[in-house]
DNA sequence: CTGTAGATCACTAGTCATAGGTATGTTGAC
DNA sequence: GTCAACATACCTATGACTAGTGATCTACAG
């Protein structure tokens, strides 16, 4: 019997890693060397062990689990980080890929099983949750559009992404950009219909659109996307 | 009422074909103008007309459905090609990302259902199957790695200001910074108590807590400090 | 031991937001 | 002149958020 594969978890919530390790301790095929709940206690782990694969969360009480994946590297290469959270939105998926994720698993998706993920791994695969899997083809029909015209852009220091999502933002009137504005300012609808002088109920109209055309449900994604792709200052 | 969205299903084989027309049909939303068995019905029906979607298959009788991808260009550009194949290796998937298609779903996938996918499509998603998500996975981490200069540095520089702000964000308790982050991040206060397997309750508190610190009154606001202060990292 | 800070939970009342509709008037293009 | 796009306005559920108040428990410092 060949040895078996082993996991180290970096997972803060209480129930979400115990449910983990009981997957990785009943499996015939991997072992379970280290379940640790903050960042420095996996830094601790990846030192002591080098296992084959690495669960992690991203969001964790002293700071940001991806921060891991890059202390990897080098001698600990062997290790295969897998994400596994909450968060889907494309920023996420996109940073845990770009330092190297190997997965990216949703918590409580039916679709893929945790067992299944690691399998998945050992056989050289990547695996994702459908969701994920919808943001890395936005993101990769960007790059795929981008790098057609090499025609530069000198204007734009906002990070050039997605036509998909660029198109989303531009489709936008020239009126809904400005109520966009007034919600990622923080103003309510009833504010935004005094300041503008208009009925509130056309304010509920303008931001149901723009809700629409931004593909998102709430006036702080709205706002995310507005930062974003620049309609609004940052500073 | 509003009109129902429009489909049109290309598809040689007749039980699926079937099956396609099935579900569009049966279903409040969705209409189907036409269902054709090759290549050059396929074309007469975009003549036609300009269905808000097209469910394509890849292998037909008289040619590779995937040219009818790039003859929705122009006019035909309110269409969205959805692919909807057997195939599921990386060239033919790679294929159809390149020529432009909105969604690629495998036949006979449990974990994405056809109907799953046209809701998908019109919301500005992008539905396709977990198996074809990690070969696209697998293609994304090559380009990357390989054209990897360009990635930004992820490292927060963010601008020294008004140290009066730094105090407020600086107050936050770890557990109120996490919940700050998911509130950013646009989930509901239900969803994170979901999330966080603590009560509704607990997390109206933290909330409440966070604008006190902050010195705001709604989560948008409290978003914008957060982004500011980069307690959340903006991609 | 006592006080303080942090995290937890609870309830209520009032306000706001979101998702469905529907509808009207204006403008500019074809 | 018709059509499409835009801005405007209204209505109604349902759910989410905000504010105020009070309470328990743990951990830790003094």
């Amino acid at each position: 019997m060949q040895n078996k594969f082993s996991v180290v978890v970096l997972e803060d919530e209480l129930t979400t890693r115990e449910r983990l390790v009981r997957v990785i301790t009943s499996s015939e095929q991997f072992t379970c060397l280290a379940a640790c709940e903050t960042l420095a206690a996996g830094r601790r782990a990846l030192d002591e062990f080098t296992p084959d694969i690495l669960l992690l969360d991203i969001d964790l009480p002293d700071g940001n689990g991806l921060e891991l994946i890059s202390y990897l590297e080098g001698e600990r290469a062997k290790t295969k980080p897998v994400v596994v959270t909450v968060f889907e939105d494309s920023r996420h998926v996109m940073e845990a890929i770009s330092v190297g994720a190997a997965g990216y698993v949703l918590k409580d998706d039916p679709s893929i099983s945790i067992e299944q993920a690691l399998l998945m791994i050992l056989e050289g695969g990547a695996p994702i949750s459908p969701a994920i899997a919808r943001q890395i083809l936005l993101k990769f029909k960007d790059t795929q559009a981008t790098s057609d015209d090499a025609t530069d852009e000198l204007s734009s220091e906002v990070a050039e992404d997605a036509p998909e999502e660029h198109k989303k933002i531009e489709s936008l009137t020239p009126r809904e950009r400005e109520i966009l504005v007034m919600v990622s300012d923080g103003f309510t609808d009833k504010e935004i219909a005094r300041e503008k002088n208009i009925s509130y109920y056309t304010v509920t109209t303008h931001v149901k659109r723009i809700y629409q055309k931004l593909s998102v449900k709430t006036r702080v994604e709205a706002a995310r996307q507005a930062i974003k792709h620049g309609i609004i200052a940052q500073t």
